[in-house]
RNA sequence: CGGGGCGUGGCUCAGCUUGGUAGAGCGCUUCGUUCGGGACGAAGAGGUCGCACGUUCAAAUCGUGUCGCCCCGACCA
């Protein structure tokens, strides 16, 4: 029934003490992924994939509501066809993967294996759009692509990886803005109420733009070692793309001008934001939203007493039928071995049934968000009540989740006028430090090179006449600044 | 790409300095007893020490190279 290899003790080292260490003992041992014997890539395992099915699903849903279709384009990309965006090609080209040779012949061109979409998608849309009518095209691919990465780790950064690439093509540059900004609003939502990590959305500085966008916005997590991750971003293209790869249509005023595109995106790096930010000494917190499986059921039985089993399989057929995710683990292993392999693979509710519980007809509800111990970490139910307060318990724990995450980056977001403090806080990692700032690459720079930290994003300046924090000349933004990964 | 660390049964690691063809714990298999927070007993199986070349009578141990992984920094989702 399970892939998981029964009775193989599993350890992980202390979250606090070194993050990267915990992070990537996560992820391996909760089987989420295995590493390969290709350099830099990874195997999803089939738990790391039900977390993916489910970042897909709902966003998914989110992105056809809001009329958008799926498309699927090619992974190989003309090497002509990808220089065309000037700089585009200069932010790509030095990760980018190429095919010279297929089966014995020498390719007369080479063929780049995506690093994004863009180019070969371009190409397509020039030959689909003749008419204002046609527009806006509002496509998304789920796909993967290839960016040949010197260091890697799972899911935050891997040369293949798994994403969702949206572009659309519009005839207005109003049109394609408000498109950015409706993505940027709703990857907001996907990753506060869905992953339940919180997160600053805004627009990127000119350094940190996507290459060959006009403007870029993202979505910016915190992790506890004070780093932010760049969980989503939404470009508004111009007309770039559009002049690049010649994508004109007639306008209903009979004039004929190029379309305005926007592209914006959303990896399994999202997941690694979710694993971080949530989990704890013991393992995983998955929050019920993305969970693969909400519920496991653990029957505890005695050797002149195995009645559990039957009754978790017919409960476990039960919830499944209501709707709920949920796995029965009768593998014949102890009972507190099965608790710590669950709580290691951050499943968020566990439901313990034994020989008591079959006298009583009850059953005992434990909450992976709470510490082993910590009051109102398990209660006993009576079955009959057992689908609605598990429902419940769910509910309230996708919340907590997001509670907790909040409380923390609300904690460690730091406004400050003072510039020593300013470099003080971004030196030491402390989190999003958030200042007036003049919005010169230069003084950016600086800050990069004394610190380590760049901004994250932007925001429109609340007050006027005020100086930047970190150089004095006069304020145009506000600014997070953080390091990150 | 720079700096540092590491690669020995499934996992965690010892052995390497002072070369003499491999050990521990956990896990795994079988049987029995157990089972409300990582059970116990008995009996078994499993590696040639990342890979290549070199030195040597002899290499997990020494040398060179190479591949991969981890951490820090630069670069990027």
């Amino acid at each position: 029934m399970s892939e998981v290899a029964a009775g193989v003790v599993k350890e992980i080292p202390p979250k606090a003490a070194d993050l990267s260490a915990w992070y990537t003992a996560a992820c391996l041992k909760a089987e989420l992924v295995s590493y390969s014997p290709v350099r830099g890539c990874v195997v999803l395992r089939p738990y790391g994939f039900g977390l993916w099915e489910n970042l897909q699903k709902q966003l998914d849903a989110r992105f056809k509501a809001t009329g958008h279709e799926n498309a699927y384009f090619p992974l190989f990309i003309p090497e002509s066809l990808l220089l065309k965006e000037a700089e585009h090609v200069e932010g790509f080209a030095p990760e980018v993967a190429w095919v010279t040779q297929g089966g014995s012949e020498k390719l007369t061109e080479r063929l780049a294996i995506r690093p994004t979409s863009e180019a070969i998608i371009g190409v397509m849309y020039a030959q689909w759009i003749e008419s204002y009518r046609d527009l806006p095209i509002l496509i998304n691919q789920w796909a993967n692509v290839v960016r040949w990465e010197k260091a890697t780790r799972p899911f935050l950064r891997t040369m293949e990886f798994l994403w969702q690439e949206g572009h659309t093509a519009h005839a207005s540059a109003t049109e394609a803005r408000e498109e950015t900004l409706r993505i940027l609003e709703l990857y907001r939502d996907f990753a506060e109420n869905v992953a339940a990590v919180p997160v600053y959305a805004g627009r990127k500085s000119a350094s940190e733009r996507f290459p060959g966008a006009v403007e870029t916005f993202s979505i910016e997590a915190l992790m506890p070692d004070g780093k932010a991750l760049q969980s989503g971003t939404s470009h508004d293209l111009g007309q770039n793309f559009a002049k690049a790869y010649d994508i004109k249509f007639v306008d209903s005023d009979r004039v004929i001008k190029h379309v305005y595109t926007t592209s914006w995106g959303v990896s399994w790096r999202m997941l690694g934001g979710l694993i971080m930010v949530h989990g704890d000494d013991r393992g995983l917190r998955i929050p019920p939203k993305m969970a693969p499986i909400e519920a496991v059921l653990v029957p505890i039985v005695r050797s002149n007493d195995r009645r559990a089993i039957e009754v978790c399989a017919a409960i476990g057929k039960e919830l499944s039928d209501a709707g709920f995710r949920v796995r029965v683990d009768a593998r014949d292993e102890q009972p507190g071995w099965k608790y710590s392999e669950w709580d290691l693979r951050g499943v968020p509710v566990r439901i313990e049934i034994g020989p008591r519980d079959v006298a009583a007809g009850t059953a005992v509800l434990a909450r992976r968000d709470r510490e082993k111990d910590e009051p109102g970490q398990r209660r006993s139910v009576a079955l009959g009540d057992l689908a609605g307060t598990l429902r419940e318990l769910l509910d309230d724990i996708q919340r907590s989740l997001h509670a907790q995450a909040k409380t923390f980056l609300d904690e460690h977001t730091f406004v400050t006028a003072d510039r020593d403090e300013f470099y003080e806080l971004c030196r030491n990692r402390a989190g999003m430090v958030d200042i007036a700032w003049c919005e010169r690459a230069e003084c950016e720079a600086h800050v990069k090179a004394v610190t380590g930290a760049t901004t994250r994003v932007l925001r429109a300046l609340d007050e006027s006449g005020i100086r930047c924090v970190a150089c004095g000349e006069p304020a145009k933004v506000r600014a997070y600044f953080a390091q990150s990964y």
